[in-house]
DNA sequence: TTGAAAGCGCTACCAT
DNA sequence: ATGGTAGCGCTTTCAA
């Protein structure tokens, strides 16, 4: 492996000098700049960051931990396309991505990344106190990206989730559905309280409600929609619309409307939220709440580097609009 | 920060002392070894793998390369499910993982990647030979995934495409459907041509051929999909099925037959390739062919670790056999 | 069993 | 403008 000493000395000069030139900091006379260049070219060079980070303190790595209930991991349907802007952003600005998955409460993952001394971390979704309290000792700058819960004195990017449910049921009574069903996601997760909140919100400012037999708790995946929708359906009071709190229990939802024989949006409407890639590609089209997962994992990246650059404005909560696609499902 | 000095000076033992215990190396007083650990532990004491790789010459750290000519990249339908397995089995492993996505032919990411030290790679799909080479000179040991180009002395896994397709255009056959047409992704991509050479083989083993005006070559988006059913079911002679050689395209296609109001698959069939987490969620669920993405995905980790442990038995090629997997779509 | 010392590849400080 | 030197945190000889 090719070193600096060994550039050294083929160009016939310290490693002092071959350093600054390599590393940009200090000045040196043009040729000597050029020849080391020259040189490093030659000789085919590499840095090595392991060691330029061992006294620069700074390791060029930005750990992501992506905290997950379920499978998929890195290629979900909500979180992956908010990985995809991170890598992407994170990469523009010259750094690498340590991507780490972790469905313990342990911590575990956090203090891997912090090993590798991580000059900063994106934590998705479920993010345990325990986990928080390890980078803010350390001091190691992270943002938080639809966080389960509200952590003081962290930054974080969530989505609108209340008006974004608001609107949506807003859509439904436009639409004259009024017996609607509903189907949550687990409600320790904040943005499935607020849906809620704010779906129920808009509902009785109209002065409708959601029978406490049109009510389904579920766990977020498909199979939870297609449980529900079945149940729903079954009713002697069939709900006209059915409202699922994500795309994925709406699609599942989908599957046992289409298995029932029914026609969405004839015999009963279907909206979920998030607008996943597929969203638009059901059969009927699905009528979603659109979540901007793009600009969430992009703004993560430019508040952390923020951070790392101590300039930090202060705004700790970035709260992005949501905003109701209409397609063909309601 | 702690480092093995400070748990030196608080457990009265020299550095040495505390690094073998807290690495594992070298044996000592069990009564030395327990207070070492046990002051660790009360200091929090994190090693510093950097410090660590600079002198055992082993990061920890594993590179994946991820060359995406569209988006998405992380979440992408075909290569998510692939990382999924990657980060699964090399976290069980131990080793982290640096991702990197490049759509360049510089051979830029794996450049970045050698200079973090990294211990081996994956690179998926599509693989300049540039980057290869790279590889090779550094002798980093790496694992091919779904490749574009064989290379030779490189081992890899990829899926038994040709005989995937063959089983497909059976298929289709023994639902006697014959006047087929074609969609194909980029033909520069191995997969895509053992697809078509497969298909073609067993439509003339059975006396049929597809047409030219049946056949269109696509950059396997789902737009082409769009388009080219389009195009065919337009034509004088309609296709009674179409198949398309990704999943994504048959999606594509399906859009479009239903945009025109057609049944699928009364008016024409449809069946994919790749059979991604939606195949088995569009309507009608789609007819398609299974690729084993968990387990391309584990083999490669499997086989990256056996190259690091020096148990390499020689297995360059590990082909994947594929599974017709018949739903509503034919 | 333990400690002292060297050194991994690099940057940064202090001289010159 | 350049070189010498110290040192980042760790492992690993080599002696004791």
């Amino acid at each position: 492996m090719v070193t600096i000493i060994d550039i050294a000395k083929a160009a016939g000069v310290s490693k002092s000098t071959v350093s600054r030139v390599l590393s940009g900091n200090g000045s040196c006379k043009k040729e000597t700049k050029e020849k080391v260049l020259k040189v490093a070219k030659e000789l085919n060079y590499k840095p090595n960051r392991l060691a330029r980070a061992m006294v620069t303190k700074k390791s060029g790595i930005i750990g992501v931990i992506i905290y997950r209930k379920h499978m998929p991991i890195i290629a979900h349907p909500f979180y992956g396309p908010i990985l995809d802007a991170i890598v992407t952003e994170t990469k523009k600005a010259g750094y690498s991505i340590l991507i780490l998955a972790d469905d313990e409460v342990t911590g575990e993952a956090s203090i891997e990344l912090l090993e590798h001394q991580i000059d900063g971390a994106i934590l998705l979704s479920r993010v345990p106190e325990q986990l928080i309290t390890i980078f803010q000792e350390q001091n190691i700058p992270f943002v938080l990206v639809n966080n389960t819960n509200m952590v003081k004195n962290s930054n974080y990017i969530v989505n609108d989730d209340y008006l974004g449910a608001y609107d949506a049921a807003m859509h439904l009574l436009s639409k004259h559905y009024t017996k609607i069903a509903y189907i949550s996601g687990p409600l320790e997760h904040r943005s499935y309280r607020l849906r809620w909140e704010g779906f129920q919100a808009a509902l009785s400012a109209k002065g409708y409600e959601i029978k406490h037999y049109h009510r389904a708790i579920g766990d977020s995946k498909m199979e939870t929609g297609m449980e529900y929708a079945y149940k729903f359906m079954q009713l002697e009071e069939r709900p006209d619309a059915i409202f699922a709190s994500n795309d994925m229990m709406a699609i599942g939802a989908m599957q046992t409307i289409h298995f029932m024989g029914m026609k969405i949006p004839d015999d009963v409407a279907l909206m979920g939220f998030d607008d996943i890639e597929f969203a638009k590609l059901t059969f009927p089209a699905l009528t979603t709440v659109r979540v901007d997962k793009k600009k969430m994992g992009g703004l993560a990246v430019s508040k952390l580097f923020a951070l790392l650059n101590g300039e930090d404005f202060g705004m700790k909560k970035t709260i992005l609009p949501s905003e109701v696609i209409v397609r063909k499902s309601t």
